[in-house]
DNA sequence: TATTGTTATACTCTATAACTATA
DNA sequence: TATAGTTATAGAGTATAACAATA
């Protein structure tokens, strides 16, 4: 109809094309973790970022993770009650905590590490080295550029 | 705490990468539309798509903008409901039937089409020419590496 | 029997607002 | 008063299952 009138193609649009790509990478990944683990993707994500850096408050948490502080205190919750993560006193702010990972929350995300790497490996078959580095690249230079005042994630 | 025993860096992670900038891409793009039109992102996908290719069942739809059948249906609902949208008879089956833009999902279109272009061209303003297409490129290849069986989408 | 489309229902992620405890 | 965190609630996207109508 406005086939000719019109700039816009869907398909070669970049918001589109973007959020393909990633819903069908994420999907895959997130499939894998929560069959064997029964974990959600924000709950994967809070686990993966203590393992990386240790304590941390859940603000910290949220910062790194590009979490809003009420998904960082849900996924928290859940990980806690399943004793993934454990919380301590923060001596620097009293009404803050430090979160970590258990001995069992350790475990589990070493159990979880090589499957979500062959899920990354897979997505990535097709790319060479190179190409990869630059995907890495310029989507970092278009979320700058995108930057919404709001943060939100997945994967 | 695993800071180097494992090759994880969520960071540098495809998944995550993608997430991040396909929602601060998506979320600026999508708070336009809402804004001014009142429209949710599958609401526009359904318009964009109609505007392109002009009558098309629900199924098509859901091919063409990878949404499923349950998303086109309600998202066609609506449009139709505020006279965005309007439904034909299939004469090739009965089971279906034909989508089509109104005079005034017409002119909807063309006055979204400015907004949603000039928020692609925010995100993509530090990308040369030549990196937008490699982006396009490298993002049509993620996906179809990663194919999952299911359908999602956003943007 | 299989397919198209709709409806009911539920799950996940995200967001606003109200609340507490501390700074 | 401002900030860290929790809880309640709601909006949005997606999925399964059950269903009606047609092939």
């Amino acid at each position: 109809m406005n086939q000719d009138k019109t700039p816009l193609r869907l398909d070669d649009f970049l918001p589109y094309r973007l959020s393909v790509a990633s819903n069908a990478v994420s999907n895959k990944i997130a499939e894998a973790y929560r069959k064997k683990h029964r974990l959600k993707v924000t709950e994967w994500r809070v686990l993966a970022i203590l393992a990386e850096r240790g304590r941390l408050t859940p603000n910290r948490v949220g910062e790194l993770t590009r979490m809003d502080k009420i998904s960082v205190s849900r996924a928290a919750a859940v990980l806690e009650a399943r004793g993934i993560v454990s919380t301590h006193a923060n001596p620097a702010d009293g009404r803050s905590h430090l979160l970590s990972l258990t001995e069992t929350g350790n475990t589990l995300y070493q159990q979880i590490v090589p499957v979500v790497l062959e899920c990354e490996e897979a997505a990535l078959a097709q790319l060479t080295v190179d190409e990869r580095k630059q995907l890495n690249d310029l989507l970092r230079r278009v979320e700058q550029s995108a930057q919404s005042s709001t943060h939100s994630e997945r994967g």
